[in-house]
Order: C-alpha cells, then structure tokens, then sequence
DNA sequence: ATCACTGGTGGGAGCGCTCCCACAGTACCT
DNA sequence: AGGTACTGTGGGAGCGCTCCCACCAGTGAT
C-alpha cells in the first residue's frame, strides 16, 4: 500500500537485479543479505534492506528452488483417509505441534492424505518430482513401502512412532514401555490384586511395548506375570469388548484392567457394567491416548497421555537437521535421530 | 524399480533435454507431448512418450513455475485458528469436496491457516511471493482484509458465502433464502401458527437471507409477518438459550422455533425443557446446518442441510476457469461466476 | 618493499523449463 | 508453375535465482 510506490519499470515484481541497481551493489551482495550471509558489511546490508523495502521485494521462490534445488517446503503425510484425519485428535494435535514449530522457519508445510490408492499413487509421483524437501510419516503401518521409496529417492524422512525394535528411520516415539508400566504401577499403588492387559494389535509396536511395559510394572511389584490375563484385541471398541468378556471368563476375581486404547477401554467398560460390576469399586479401568473419550467417560477414565504436540515438534527439529545435514553425505548413526518422549498418567475416576 | 535402469549419465534425474536425446527429437517437442499440446503427430507422441518411461522422467516443476510463471497450485485458506477447523465439520465436508474435484487436475493444494496474526503476517508474504496460482477462501468475515488484498495483488480468489448483497468476488453460497423459507413451509404445513426466529448475527450475510426466507415462507402461507417473533442471536449455544427466553417471555402460546443454526437450537432446546414444554409436541424445533448435534439431539433436530461438498467442488470448478482465463484480461461480468446451491430440509423427530 | 592472507564484493554460468520464432514439408488453391 | 496456408518440428532466449571464482583493497609478517 503506502510506501510501495516503485515497482520496477517493468511493471512486474521487483528482481534481484532492480535491487541491486537501486542500492548500488551487484547482484551477488543481495542475494546474499537476502539469505542473511555474514560476510556483508554492516553499511553495505543496511543500503540492501532499505531498497529491499523500498520496492517491496519478495524473492521468486521457483528460481530459487531451481537454482538452489531445494523447495523450502516438507510434507505431512497422512495413510489415511481423510475422515480418519478429522475424527481423530492425534492428528489435530500432531499438527498443531508440526505447525508451531515450522512458524519459526521459512518452511512451508504440505498436508497430504495417502489413504487411497489413487492417492498413493499421486503421491508417489509428487515424491518423485523432489517437491518437498522432507517428509513427516505419521502412523504408518509396518508393512508399508512408503520408507523405502523415500530411501530410494533419498529424502529425509522422520517417523512418528517405529515400525519395530529395528528401526531404521529416524523416528520420534512416547514411552510406551514407560507408559504401561506406569499405569501397573498405579494400580498397585491403588491395592489391586489381579490386574489384567486388554493389549492392542500385536503387529504395531507400540502395543508390543505396552505389554512389554505391564510385564515390568507386575515384576517390579514382585508380582507373577500370568500370560493368561493379557488378551489381544485390535484398538476398536468391538475388540475391547471381546477382549474383556474373555478376562472376565477366565478371571471372576479380577480387580483392574489395563487396555491398550480409551476406545478399548470403552467397549471394556460396558461389558464390566453388563456383568454388574462398578467402575472403579469392584474394577479399576485404565485407558490409553487421553483422548475425549476418557474425559467424557463415565466415570471418567484414568489414561496415559502421550505428548503428541511435543512430538510434532520434535519431529519436525529432526527433520530439519536431516535436510540441513545431508550436504556431508555422511551416514551418521541413529544415535542422536531417535527419540522416545515421556508419556504421562493422568489419573482419573475410574481408577 | 525394474525397468528404471538409465537414469541419465550424470547421475541427477534426468532432464528434457536428455528425453529429448533419446527419443530424436527436439526439446520442444518433448516439452509438447509432456503438455498435452495436440500439434504433435502420434509418431513422435508416441516416441517421446517411450523416452520418457524408460527414463522415468519426472518434470521439474521448479523449473516449469520459473519459465511459465505459474505454480500449478492453489491455497484453502482458513481464517480461523486450527482448533475450529477440527471442530466444525463444515471444514472437513469443505476440504473433501476441494480434494475430490482437484484430485482429477494436476494442482497441489495448501491448506492455510490464518487465524493468528502472525499467522496473517505469514499468509500475506507468502500471497505477494505469488506462491499460488489462486485462492480459496472460507468462512470470511464482512470486513477481512484478506480479499482486497488478493484483488490487489491480481490472485484469482473464490469466496464461499457472500460478504454482502454486493459481493465482488466470484462466490459459491448456498440458497439460505430458500432455506428459510422451506423450514417455515414445513412448520406451516405441519399446522403450527405462531413461528418464531432465533436469527444469526446480523452482520453475517448469509443469517440475514435466512432471515428474508422466513419472512417470505410466512408471507406465502398469508400469514402476517410479526417482527418481534425474530429475536437476533450470535450462532452460539448461549445465545440462543437468550432469544428463546426472550421470545418465550413475548410469545408464551409460541408453538415453533426456527433457528439459525443447530447449535442455536441446541440452546433453544434447554429453555424450551425447562420451561417444561415438549418437543415436537408443545414446540416444533428446527435448526440450522445439519451438524453431527443436530442427528444426536433428543429429539434428533429437523434441520436444513447445506450441501458443503458440492459447494467445495464449485469453488474449485469455478477457481480454475479463474485462473484459465486470465490471460485475456477481459473483466467479465460476475453473472457466471457467483454460484447458489440449494439448501435441503432434512425432517426428524424435532418437527 | 614483497608476500601472504583476509573480509568484502561483482558478475558469469547455469539450474530445467516454456515460449516463440523460424523453417521444412505437404496440401490445396489459383 | 507460383502462391498461400497450414502442420509439425528444432532450438534460441530468457525466467530469477544461487553458486562460485575472480578480484580488490587492507592488514600484518617478512
């Protein structure tokens, strides 16, 4: 508006070039204040930011992407449908965090859904034409062959959670061991005797670790571990309810249980009211994600919280280093690249 | 994979100019066939399309914005903090509607926010850096600044709603005159005499031509149209527990209630309870939007449905035909480019 | 005085495309 | 035969940057 008057001759946008003219320096000097080089004088910046201004300069980010062979811009990339995106909050939360943490930088984020064929295959092909610097892989499945097409084409990649113990992308996880452990412990701590895990979908790892995390919980407590009060259900609120038909066949006496997702917990719970019992005077119920699901649960649900934000974003400070680091073509090891953040007990009443 | 084997000698992806080698032709031609441009004969097409997958050639879309001063993508921008796009189902039907009808084109789409002002900082610099080739706006207030400067900037730009009577930019809305004026029709000849509105905010267009609608639906039944039987709220659940107060306090014989949104009905519904009347039988009630609350209500809400996919699809269609044909600058008129979509009463038990 | 350096700078080359002009060839009129 | 009009094609120019090499002081050591 006011004070963009000059707008080059040419009646376009203003070039590198119209911005060295008007401040009287060469080319090469703008770019580099524009990409905020040390080596400018002090002066020399100064008459640069004023033209830059002057002609309210904004540089063309196609030439330099061309030049450059960079976009400035990562994907997020959803394997799901669309619906699944909305309805659940892992995904709003995810992106919150990604977004924050890219308002800092330059870097402009690209959502994109991978649910269907069609759209995997249009992805495929945007991947292949390098239009993203980076890609964020958010729930993928372990038999996915979207890492490896990334690793073909050699674009940095972080995963949110591991595909198994062996993972070979850098990765940003929660503490599912700790996680489940935690709530055994709580348990515990709560007098409970007979604690049963209603576990998740075995083929996902983060359930593994969850179970992997009760086994510790009882052992710390100098309990036995009976294999026979951990049932496999499969996240919906169908298999949790299957699931705990089951326990509560097997074990009459049970006092706790421990289920692998609020939606389990859920499907858990109406089969614990069927058969009579209250939540939590004759059976505590813990859930997991924190999700509304718990707080709105009646009673609501103890669960245990995984910091999502703050995995959104961490993911996003290791993508950035990959993309950053990738001139070295050094291989560097996993090491510093894979991260396991706390998760957290939120106790509530039905514990 | 298989069949990828040469990659271009230089090790990089490969180029125009090296699919132009392979196949003996020009790099003009290549750069035709890749273009869809019919002045190629089927031999050469055939040739170059060959090249190509041998090659697994890839445009490079960097490149091809530079020369063609285009980006072959357009932005969803939402004014309105992340929280609420989750929340509001009418940005997921939007979203879908957008993907769907873009998914058949070659154009990216972007998904902004811009409910901060940082956020609108951000946008701004990104909209002058000519980033995308056009823009879709959502759920934009009467005084956003946002489409002057889109029309300053020459960034095509549909608009869904109309800010005002006068709307300049080519728009997609639905018909919330006609909405209004079937759910009064439906009250009518459902039998019930005193009608009653719990209005939107006022400055929202779209609330004032729900307004007209009822006024209108009411004139065609000859039936007098009393002003004080429309009570302004502001779309919320509070304020529409207020006009239903008001409205019971002026008319206590009241035996229907059009809101102008479910959420507003929702409000409606508690005084409505607590004053001890019962709905439909006391009280017909009929909301707004035809949002989840609307199908989980007790009763479930008669409600107007406004078909938000397909107005994602006209904007998209209408964008497009934008951006085609702006290189004869020719202003044409708006007859064309303003778009109303039928609104749809959708009867439950509330009516 | 000569020889390193060093911080600061200018500008050529080139990124991979699209646009457009030039031109060969064929077909169809006078 | 000569014109006129196409269709199909090749390739130069140029889009606006970044990268990098060359160069010009100035500074301190020899």
């Amino acid at each position: 508006m006011a004070g963009h008057g000059a707008r080059g001759r040419s009646g376009g946008r203003p070039t590198l070039e119209e911005v060295a003219a008007r401040a009287g320096v060469g080319r090469g000097t703008v770019s580099r204040v524009i990409n905020g080089s040390p080596r400018v004088s002090d002066a020399t910046r100064a008459a640069v930011e004023a033209a830059v201004a002057e002609l309210g300069y904004v540089p063309n980010t196609a030439a330099r992407a061309l030049a450059a062979n960079r976009t400035d811009a990562i994907a997020l990339v959803v394997p799901e449908p669309e619906t699944r995106f909305f309805a659940e909050p892992y995904f709003s939360d995810m992106l919150r965090g990604v977004g924050a943490e890219l308002s800092e930088t330059e870097m402009q984020l690209l959502l994109i859904f991978a649910g269907s064929d069609r759209e995997r295959q249009r992805l495929a092909q945007y991947l292949a034409a390098h239009r993203v610097d980076g890609v964020l892989l958010v729930s993928v499945h372990a038999d996915d062959p979207l890492p490896d097409l990334l690793a073909q084409l050699e674009i940095p990649a972080v995963i949110s959670g591991r595909r198994s113990a062996e993972e070979t992308l850098p990765s940003v996880d929660s503490d599912n061991y700790g996680g489940g452990r935690a709530a055994v412990e709580h348990l515990v701590s709560r007098g409970r005797s007979r604690i049963g895990h209603l576990a998740g979908r075995m083929d996902v790892y983060g359930a593994q670790r969850r179970v992997d995390g009760y086994r510790q919980g009882l052992r710390d407590a100098d309990r036995e571990v009976d294999d026979r009060l951990i049932v496999p259900g499969d996240f919906t609120e169908e298999g949790g309810r299957r699931a705990m038909t089951l326990l509560l066949e097997r074990f009459p006496d049970i006092d706790a249980v421990f289920a692998g997702s609020d939606v389990m917990a859920a499907g858990a719970r109406q089969v614990l009211r069927e058969s009579g019992r209250r939540i939590p005077d004759d059976v505590a119920l813990i859930g997991y994600d924190d999700s509304a699901i718990a707080r709105h649960m009646d009673p609501p649900l103890t669960s245990v919280r995984q910091p999502i934000e703050e995995m959104g974003r961490a993911m996003i400070d290791l993508l950035l280093g990959e993309i950053a680091d990738r001139r070295p073509v050094a291989s560097r090891g996993l090491e510093k690249r894979q991260l396991v953040l706390p998760a957290e007990l939120v106790v509530r009443a039905s514990s």
